[in-house]
DNA sequence: AGCATTTTATAAAATTTTTATAATCTGACT
DNA sequence: AGTCAGATTATAAAAATTTTATAAAATGCT
């Protein structure tokens, strides 16, 4: 469930705004002034803030500036005034989004979406999710230790499985044979590289459809191996 | 420096922005057909595109899916119809902002600007992308030992791929081949000097439009060679 | 035994180095 | 200034070396 964070000193058009997001699934917070807001916005995990320009306590510039110090997450910025906002945009303090008052409720849920399904799609992918990694035609599920091909289940064996998914967690980083050893198998244990080879070369028969032309494990010509995407 | 997709049928328009994005220091592509945009944005890389909705060859809608299902950089979407903005919108295929005919270069460049500044602050964080060199059309990620020539991609070997980077990570400094064979090669190892030749001349196959005139590996006659910039 | 893992041997592929030759530059000498 | 010799670099292609792919056998584990 995603929280959101309405810094808003207009009661009634808080509420509203509260109504129409929580009626899209969302768990919605309200502050009236602006440095209950801040101090709100910084002691807490939102996934979204709504801020007003004027407000008591604090203006909407100075706490944006001081979120973004801190924070990444999407800030939507509301004004009555569209000098106002043109001036925001200009100082660049970081907000993702601006909208003039009045507006309807349903375009602010519209707008709440879309940012949310951005970040998610830049930051959550990368960094939440870290159960399941997913990219292109393959799905590893870390816990469960299963890997599907194109939405077939493929067995992979332990070792198999480990390097496959260390590589797949680091898309494009190519690793020589040697950190892939010391990162699979014990650090300093002194096996033969040859072994890592073989290993990528079984995953390769479950995962490539051709294995002389990889399309996710790449060869590295005399330095290693990459998980491509 | 960062690249920038226009695609755009309408020259005049297509020129104008492309000016006006030059002069804030981004390098701009313009294609005026949808299948050759999308054929562009699809094998070169770009750090934003800007989409017209009306196109020949392919609309952007379906140019907006198609990328969206490949990369996460942003795409800004232009339509000279309001209605189609909403409807674009509506449909959530994942564009990162909205412009309606006519607009001011200015207000694009500024939006640019925005989404670009957004884009790194998400992603670049936590990519940490600091091991990437950039010198004018070059661009050397280390990690991923990948060299993007005016963004398409060539593959280098290993030799040729720790040349560059030596030479690009010690710009206007002039190497002998001696020096330079004793950092690629082993320290002490006293093969021959013409093999770091033969490497320069393979990279410059790569990465230099004439390779009679170099614009990047400069030969220092009678001394070596040196990264220019 | 049955499966996973490692080792070994050989084939195949790609890169690196060598070699030979051509082109270009520099400086000295007319 | 023009030209020539010597030195240096560019280019192309062949040879040598290195690295990886593959298959199969050996080992170890439960």
């Amino acid at each position: 469930m995603s929280r959101i964070l309405i810094i808003e000193d207009e009661e009634a058009i808080a509420d509203l705004e509260k109504d129409y997001l929580e009626l899209s699934g969302f768990e919605v917070e309200i502050r009236n002034r602006g440095d209950e807001g801040l101090q709100t916005a910084m002691s807490q995990e939102f996934d979204l803030i709504v801020l007003d320009l004027m407000l008591p306590g604090m203006d909407g510039f100075e706490i944006c500036k001081k979120i973004r110090e801190e924070k990444n997450i999407p800030i939507i910025m509301v004004s009555a005034k569209k000098d106002d906002i043109d001036k925001i945009r200009g100082l660049g303090l970081g907000a993702d989004d601006y909208m003039t008052k009045p507006f309807s409720p349903s375009e602010l849920v519209a707008r709440v979406k879309a940012h949310m399904a951005r970040y998610d799609r830049l930051v959550g992918s990368t960094q939440k999710n870290n159960d399941i990694i997913e990219i292109r035609g393959i799905r590893i599920d870390k816990t469960a230790r299963r890997v599907m091909v194109d939405g077939v289940e493929k067995a992979f064996t332990g070792k198999e499985f480990d390097l496959l998914t260390f590589l797949a967690e680091h898309p494009n980083h190519v690793y020589t044979k040697e950190e892939l050893f010391r990162e699979i198998w014990d650090m300093d244990s002194i096996g033969d590289i040859a072994t890592v080879t073989v290993h990528i070369k079984k995953i390769r028969e479950k995962i490539e459809y051709d294995s002389a032309k990889p399309q996710y494990i790449e060869t590295i010509w005399g330095v290693g191996y990459r998980f491509k995407v």
